[in-house]
DNA sequence: CTGTTAGCGCATTCAC
DNA sequence: GTGAATGCGCTAACAG
């Protein structure tokens, strides 16, 4: 049946005997103890590399009870923001010694994160952050089995699990007090889908805006994310002759705002302004350039392993809310009223 | 020191205990033996589910040698290129029931790609796929130990390694013959970033193409995949009057030539032809929407997928390569030259 | 059908 | 400083 000799893989047991110790003595050589001669380490160190071992980190993680690996879960790791978000987790960790294992969803329900985190849970990861911007994914957190150190990435309001996020209110207060600021009556807004916990911020910021100003504030115009719902917006903006200003809640969606504003020979920004929301890599060079909000994904990866490793290494902490402040960032497609 | 008392995750032996049976049992129920009477499963799944016990993989790996657990390498997981690939990969790998722990490099030289398949292997993965696009990055997966199970995405040659790519010569020959049946006297091209696979495969598709119908052959400008390199060579393209077709590289950098053509008043396509290659979800609607070459990223990352259980299953296969073939997006950056 | 006996490769007591 | 036991939680033989 088996067609391969398969050589097995160098041991510690086998270093040893390269070595002339014991197996003991390459285990703390290995783990850099103290306690081992200049000359012993050395003659450990050559034997590992005649030998080309590799120690078996399975084996270490079932005496250890730790594997030094993270997991994440995550919605669409196609999306931008998760995307961006995920590259700064595994950076973090790498850099921390840990390995991350990723399970993308292509739903997040509850039941979706929960049969998520239990498989990584069973994988014996130390720690998860789930990238959950959505509720259902936050309430799926609330079954984690505690103790389990956890971060969530905009979501969640459980006790004992940590959330980092980035002020999506404030973005949006900054995107509408920006058009406010430049003589429009006011902003119409292109939200995003329902359900998800960037949605309601930026929807709130941008309406407490408008009220504190005393402006009308105009039915908002669903969306989910992707730019042909930004498109059919646009179109209906468009046959609107009082909107001057509108603030979509992601870029891909302005893109399409811009994309139907252009079909219907609507000026931007001339007779119409447009803000966006992430400061993807495109917006620089849509027409016109886009005004936007710019999202530090990095930073909240760093923040979320960060909280996370604080809470391997010390046991539960008090939870915590990490707040990342947006930028933003002022491009072409906005202008003074007319 | 322990400040928390820290219950104990219940164990196999637990489970046992509880439902009167020997461990054994308890792992032929788990691992779904034939040889257990259905009273004594059905007992020992109460007791499972009444201690709400998990299985520790870790454990399990560590006797059969087998982690489930499948590495990936990778170059900027920002971009949406490897973003859907390694989307592809999961899902596929998650089908099969395999995890999947990710390295994410800033930088595909043969010492990074190295280190992070020594990690990956350190850690215990079943076998890697390096999403390699760049030629450093396939030499270093030369000194991969023969034997482990390795799948590389656009790259190396090495006989026991196999690929699996997406058609580049064909996309771009594609793009190429497309303006040329459209009456434009030749293509200017602006290409990807040096050693890059994906850059070479669609350079010489976009040549050969222009050779074969006896077309002079104009000087390929260089970018780097980012939008603003594609807004550098479209100010240059503006410049030379003659110019009526340009086929660049990936869909970013379609974006900055199309831009700089906007700024520079020269419409697409009346007076100028674009297509770009990628078909990212913005394509469709930029100024004016985008005719692109599609790429099926998922269908990459299932075959990856098989390419590689075939080898953990069956050992050593005969070297494969994999050819996804691309589809041609038109839309409306394209026309009939003047 | 089910239980018993051995390890997997390593780190962690302890001795010396 | 170093070596000898012991066991992490599980599966793989082999009994019965």
């Amino acid at each position: 049946m088996a067609t391969t000799p398969k050589r097995r893989l160098p041991v510690m047991a086998d270093v040893a005997k390269e070595a002339g110790v014991s197996h003991q003595t390459v285990s703390r050589v290995l783990n850099d103890h103290p306690n081992v001669r200049a000359d012993t380490r050395a003659r450990v160190e050559e034997a590992i590399s005649r030998l080309g071992y590799r120690r078996n980190l399975v084996a270490r993680a079932l005496v250890t009870k730790r594997s030094r690996m993270l997991g994440v879960v995550s919605f669409d790791t196609t999306l931008y923001g998760p995307a961006s978000t995920i590259y700064g987790i595994e950076q973090a960790a790498r850099t921390a010694g840990y390995f991350v294992s990723i399970v993308s969803l292509k739903s997040l329900d509850a039941t979706s994160v929960r049969a998520a985190i239990d498989y990584l849970t069973e994988q014996g990861v130390d720690g998860v952050v789930v990238v959950a911007p959505q509720r259902s994914a936050g309430r799926a957190l609330e079954s984690l089995p505690s103790g389990t150190p956890a971060v969530a990435v905009e979501g969640t309001h459980r006790a004992d699990v940590s959330v980092v996020c980035i002020d999506q209110f404030e973005g949006a207060r900054l995107a509408t007090r920006h058009l406010l600021d430049l003589g429009h009556e006011t902003v119409w807004h292109v939200s995003g889908p329902p359900d998800w916990l960037e949605t309601e911020g930026r929807l709130a910021g941008w309406r407490t805006t408008l009220e504190a100003a005393g402006r009308p504030v105009p039915p908002p115009l669903p969306g989910d994310w992707s730019p042909r719902t930004g498109y059919e917006a646009g179109r209906r903006l468009a046959a609107m002759d009082e909107v001057t200003a509108v603030f979509a809640a992601n870029d891909q969606m302005a893109l399409g705002v811009l994309r139907a504003l252009s079909e219907e020979g609507v000026k931007v920004p001339d007779r119409m302004s447009v803000v966006g929301f992430d400061d993807i890599p495109e917006s620089e060079f849509f027409s016109p350039p886009l005004t936007t909000v710019r999202q530090d994904f990095d930073a909240v990866g760093r923040r979320c392993i960060e909280a996370l490793l604080r809470q391997i290494d010390s046991g539960p902490v008090a939870y915590e809310r990490l707040v990342v402040p947006p930028a933003f960032i002022v491009r072409s497609s906005t202008a003074p009223a007319r």
